[in-house]
DNA sequence: CGTTCGCGCTGACGAGGCGTCATACACGTG
DNA sequence: CACGTGTATGACGCCTCGTCAGCGCGAACG
């Protein structure tokens, strides 16, 4: 009975439009990976600026028009390769963390967290480069994407740092992830170095979190 | 004498990228004011994605190539724009804050400037939009510009806190404009209200200058 | 005052990329 | 087996950036 859904009089137009991801066939989910999987090996190989949704299709053995029934635009694109691969960058980031003895204390293993996460974006620079693209894109989609990443980035911090009081739990992970943010532009726009990156992101953690310390960390 | 500044050897085509700035004769200074009134206007009529190169030149009462003598691209010009507000704007803070009764303690002075810095923008959303542009873009030029902004609004913000100690001098203000790009870049991109970017902002510098508080602020 | 010289202005045009849509196809249904 | 719905295809339309061959105007000179 979804019929109405969609308006069908006079002379109107076939819907061509994407579907939910959640009403896909297996088929369709499949291609659907292979074009993102696609733009994110363009991009990390020859950087955004020179992608093109001609060489996507072409390489995911798709026809172009096709990827606009999975893929509104190609800001849509853009925004769910970034959202897969900061997924996968998580997950790495956090096996990596259970894997180490989690000696470190205090700001040291939120300090170690970001620091993990920068060298990450340094070994892909082009797609770092992606990730400020989609995160200051106006592209609804985008937006709702580009959210729910900063939500798990927050969580994340959060779980690193349990001495925080309720009270400030909110605004720490805010303020960490701001200035993370910050560095990333920088340095990806070429205003700033990796090591340049480390040193301000170090000395703001620690200052954001000395109060909340065990006492002994150093300034 | 300046011949020889240019090889003319063989077939090579004329030199046609922009002379600096400071060799330009008044008329030319004119022109190039236009073109970057010009770019204004529109952008802050019809907003930055819909800006044509065509228009700008139309509007300036100068044909297309000439504009390309001036900026050499549309990137070069975005950055000329975008810098040439953001210093209006501060003008007009640094007025109003001078014009105001001092009254305000600590924290205060900083959360009234943000404030105030913020409305401007929600004035002109266009004109906001573009700054977030530039910000981002890899243009070698908009870097040098926005490297130049930052660092005025960092002394702008340091000069509202004499009660900081030198060894935060360098962070404190670094991450306050931090907090504060975040927070337009969401409220740019859609992803947050202005309400909660002030709620936000302010919760942010509270903290951060909470330390070095006249013993008075609240949290 | 006429002529020459060249710098800077002009705008039609080329190149390149996004997204559309008329057409073809595949698969399930009567 | 004929039919119809939903999906895939890719040539092409349209739009905008930036170029470049030519022109005009002012300065310098005879």
């Amino acid at each position: 009975m979804q019929r109405g859904s969609r308006y069908h009089g006079g002379v109107s137009k076939v819907d061509l439009s994407p579907r939910p991801v959640e009403t896909m066939s297996p088929r369709q989910l499949e291609r659907r990976k292979h074009l993102i999987d696609a733009a994110l090996t363009l991009v990390s190989e020859t950087g955004v600026e020179r992608l093109q949704m001609k060489q996507v299709s072409e390489r995911s053995g798709v026809a172009l028009g096709t990827t606009y029934r999975y893929f509104s635009s190609k800001d849509h694109l853009l925004a769910a390769a970034a959202s897969d691969w900061r997924a996968k960058l998580m997950d790495d980031l956090a096996a990596e963390l259970r894997g180490s003895v989690p000696v470190a204390r205090g700001s040291e293993r939120v300090v170690r967290f970001v620091r993990r996460g920068m060298r990450a974006f340094q070994r892909q620079p082009n797609l770092a480069r992606l990730l400020v693209t989609v995160s200051v894109s106006t592209d609804p989609f985008a937006s709702e994407v580009v959210d729910a990443m900063a939500a798990t980035g927050r969580a994340s911090l959060l779980a690193l740092m349990p001495d925080v009081p309720p009270a400030a739990r909110e605004v720490v992970p805010h303020l960490i992830d701001a200035a993370w943010q910050s560095e990333l532009v920088a340095w990806v726009t070429g205003r700033s170095t990796i090591a340049d990156a480390f040193a301000r992101l170090d000395e703001v953690i620690r200052l954001v979190l000395a109060p909340y310390g065990a006492g002994s960390v150093a300034v």
